[in-house]
DNA sequence: ATCTACATTATAATTATTCTAAACTGTTGA
DNA sequence: TCAACAGTTTAGAATAATTATAATGTAGAT
């Protein structure tokens, strides 16, 4: 419980209680190298696996979502029949491999940075997002 | 039941059956001037009041995966619980506006051409979508 | 220690989508 | 023209993701 006090510091300092259920969906979520990409459900399973113990899928959908209002995750775009989320909140964009329905995180070496001329009048610009399916040369038809 | 007879080349000619409800969804999807983006109960919604008769929503599902599996519909990616489709089948963008859940063209001249430089290996890219979301000033919380 | 507002939980409800199996209809070819 | 068949449509059931509910639990302040 000794390295869990940055987390309950973050969770305490955005006005959020530092739960049991929270500090370890923190763990999960946070403690890697690396950025993770999931849905709700292999966060639901990553828990029971690595944590030894089940979180309700309630409470999971509503910390995820807490922590997506508060910033720390974001949410992908995608038409899918789940909702994607990203450890990594800087701007960024993605691949979809769509043999595998796979996320992957588009280097900023990868790509020329997006450049809007003209917005919508009277509205500001949330986000930016760009979304690049990639699939197999073999199955060009899905 | 004159000017439907490109419909049903269209149709015939893409190894589609023309039935009567496919000729009806064309109409309502491509009798019409500019795009139309629209999720399956938007279209079925249009169909009911447009033509004043209802089609079966199992059908309209069908129809609209056949129409995308031939290339007259795209699917644009946004993370939402349902899915949105679009008439304009051409490489373009969209801005997606949050306060009302509407999707809008991105004009050629609204942004530069999005230039990747490195695709994973082994993949073919098989599109390349921008959504920019966009809302009020003044609702920045969502 | 107690109180209170916020969290968690299991379960029910909701919503989008897909499946199913029976009825229907274009198309082909005799 | 018409029978036969394969492809379509249909209502309704099934599935899957997500959200709502309402009872129980718990963190933090007094």
């Amino acid at each position: 419980m000794i390295n869990n006090s940055n987390f309950i510091d973050k969770l305490r300092s955005s006005g959020l209680r530092p739960t049991k259920q929270r500090i370890k969906i923190c763990k999960v979520l946070f403690e890697r190298n690396g950025t993770f990409h999931f849905t709700i459900n292999d966060l639901a399973k990553t828990i029971e696996e690595k944590l030894n113990e089940k979180i309700s899928l309630a409470t999971v959908y509503n910390t995820v979502h807490a922590f997506k209002k508060k910033g720390y995750l974001k949410e992908i775009s995608i038409n899918s029949d789940k909702s994607y989320f990203d450890t990594n909140t800087s701007v960024h964009h993605h691949f979809f491999d769509e043999d595998t329905n796979e996320l992957i995180d588009c280097g900023q070496d990868d790509i020329d940075s997006v450049n809007i001329k003209n917005n919508i009048t009277g509205k500001k610009i949330n986000s930016v997002e760009v979304l690049i399916k990639v699939a197999s040369d073999y199955q060009n038809q899905k």
